[in-house]
DNA sequence: AACGAAGTCAACCGCTAATTT
DNA sequence: GAAATTAGCGGTTGACTTCGT
């Protein structure tokens, strides 16, 4: 196997917690050199990290727009209904909600959600049902009876995988892939997730 | 007040995918 | 095309905090 990024130099790394003067460094130094090449920004910042870890300080904490804490229901609604979508695929489900990262979002679901998901299997919302009955994204062409009868039933619990590698035709990352679609796919996929509600989300997370 | 259990969350680990040389 | 390097993901760990007794 290849090299990775966190093979071990000779010199021990620094690890645990990070202090407010290593936040410091890291970031003036990504302000320099930009956030790629992360061997070379652990080297050139002179903090005894190893890049993996650099990385992974810059994304969850130090990068502009993080959101911290404070998960609204509307964000909680979406990560329910996310999941219940795409399973544990943390960072897609993260991509959708704008400031979170996969990290906080995999810490909510496993401190907060999977708990609460088993004392009540709470239902999709009732335009979210619409949307599924109605069958109305593109790909996902739900001919087959036993699909069918799934999506009618209230208690909508669909493997993605399953449906991937099935003759049914629907790939997850094409689905939330809004790059080359136009509004009209973004519109069915968040009416999919019953975000009408919430300009902000409909408008594929852009806050002003 | 002390202590153990349970909960939370930042960070690490191992791996694969993607990109570069 | 192969090998090396880098980026990114999801699972897991462990330190810290909160809660219950």
């Amino acid at each position: 196997m290849a090299l990775t990024n966190d093979q071990p130099d000779n010199r021990v790394k620094t690890k645990g917690a990070w202090t407010a003067e290593e936040d410091q460094k890291l970031a003036h130094c990504i302000d320099i050199h930009g956030a790629k090449r992360w061997k070379t920004i652990a080297l050139k910042s002179g903090l005894n990290r190893c890049g993996k870890s650099c990385r992974l300080r810059w994304l969850n904490y130090l990068r502009p727009n993080i959101k911290r804490g404070n998960i609204t229901d509307a964000e909680e609604d979406m990560i329910i209904r996310l999941h219940k979508l795409l399973g544990n695929r943390w960072s897609l489900i993260a991509g959708r909600l704008p400031g979170r990262t996969d990290n906080e979002i995999k810490n909510y679901w496993n401190s907060h959600l999977s708990r609460k998901m088993n004392e009540d299997k709470t239902p999709l919302t009732s335009a979210a049902q619409e949307a599924m009955s109605k069958n109305s994204w593109k790909d996902i062409s739900l001919s087959e009876e036993d699909n069918a009868k799934e999506v009618a039933n209230s208690e909508i619990n669909f493997n993605v995988d399953e449906l991937a590698n099935s003759e049914i035709n629907f790939n997850v990352d094409e689905f939330f892939d809004f790059s080359s679609e136009g509004s009209d796919h973004l519109e069915r996929v968040n009416k999919f997730l019953g975000l009408e509600e919430d300009p902000c989300l409909l408008r594929g997370g852009k806050h002003e």
